[in-house]
DNA sequence: TAGTGGTCTAGACCACGAC
DNA sequence: TCGTGGTCTAGACCACTAC
């Protein structure tokens, strides 16, 4: 939906221009951005409202600025959407990369829940993946995605690696900046607990995610089960 | 601890000198800030350099600017203090406001990891504060709170309010701006069946928070256990 | 209309990184 | 040594709020 905006300074403008080179790959994940004086002269503003734009993507993760070095288009590695994304940390603090195995996918028309969620019309398909990721080799997260088969045509014949924010950004030019989770405690039910290798009943961390794109476009749900008995869900709150 | 920077640029020692006087409060909460211009004057600085450490206390929510009014230091209201800290929700977003009751309070030694979490001296003293929290008129979360007694000398012979943080700002001068929080389902025990009206076994959602003051130092912990049928704990990630 | 913060410019100089 | 982003200045003009 766009606003129809009585105003919009200048470094806006200039920073729409940008987040649209960034969007349409003109840009690309990893490439360093013309400096400030020669984006100015281009764009035919001054340096300073180039910086001001510049910062703005800076201050949202969206480019990394280097004194003596540049700017750069930040890249979704693996390592940097883990700790973005990936909240599960051991107790006190340490980070832990999870490895997944198992992913299975499947393609089927979407829930109506699914189509309120993630703004998809009538009968639209979408591809579901269902995973156990392990920590310290042990079984300790039960997850389903949902993205829809609109965006991502083949995601159900492609390997599913690991971290799968790099493989939407580079298979499919979509960046997920942000997400909306909800957390509650609930009991184990038989699939999750043969697949945990827990009791049933027993208590798991229920994490439902909703992940949007730069333009705020809701693009996957994702539902995970934790055992938290030797891990946590960490967040600071600012 | 005061760093040995080897450079320290001109809006950050601003930012430091109106960050004093905020804590020291010569600048209280609720009570606009002298202009820019004026600013610039007294310090003897452009009127840039004090609009980039303004800016950068807004940024921390710890003053707020508006256009054609001027610069406020913000207040710990009530309001403010839950949408920040208080990450309970009904499920798909919407806000709550908890009420609190029985609170009761003692003074006691500090365990050893209360001793090591809050940087506290052998043998110092903690006021621990239990309540439970009702929604909806149903009792929904039990919590206990641990703050040191140097901190809030007589914080056990004064009554609890609803949001603690707006008691802590206005009684004892201390803001807090950030809280490290770690969540895991654990099952109901006998004391939390007890005072939420559940079944003992039953999933409850486990967080434990360590809030910071604005030089980072370990204030408060805080232990709380929530019955999540009927909420979510709900978090944006960016 | 007066006063505030917000934008924008142009140019100087500084700190950092790479060569 | 050079090129980059970071800081700082001085001043003009704009948009919002209150009177």
């Amino acid at each position: 939906m766009a606003e129809a905006l009585r105003y919009r300074p200048l470094y806006r403008q200039v920073r729409e221009t940008l987040l649209r080179r960034i969007a349409e790959g003109h840009l690309a994940p990893g490439e360093t951005v013309p400096n400030e004086h020669a984006l100015a002269l281009e764009l035919g503003v001054s340096q300073g409202t180039v910086r001001k734009a510049l910062d703005s993507l800076a201050a949202e993760n969206l480019v990394e600025r280097r004194q003596g070095k540049g700017t750069t288009v930040v890249e979704v590695t693996p390592a940097r959407s883990l700790f973005k994304f990936f909240r599960i940390a051991r107790p006190g603090g340490e980070r832990l990369t999870p490895e997944s195995q198992k992913a299975s996918t499947r393609r089927r028309k979407a829930t109506k829940l699914e189509r309120a969620s993630l703004e998809l019309t009538a009968n639209e398909l979408v591809v579901e993946i269902a995973r156990v990721r392990r920590v310290d080799d042990t079984p300790a997260i039960r997850e389903t995605i949902v993205v829809p088969v609109k965006r991502f045509p083949d995601l159900d014949r492609t390997p599913i690696p690991n971290t799968i924010y790099a493989l939407y950004q580079r298979r499919y030019g979509i960046n997920i900046v942000s997400a909306d989770e909800e957390l509650r405690a609930v009991a184990a039910g038989r699939e999750d607990a043969k697949a945990l290798g827990i009791a049933p009943g027993a208590p798991l961390l229920e994490i439902t995610r909703k992940a949007f794109d730069i333009d705020g476009k809701p693009i996957e749900l994702r539902l995970s089960r934790c055992d938290t008995r030797h891990l946590v869900y960490a967040v600071t709150l600012r």
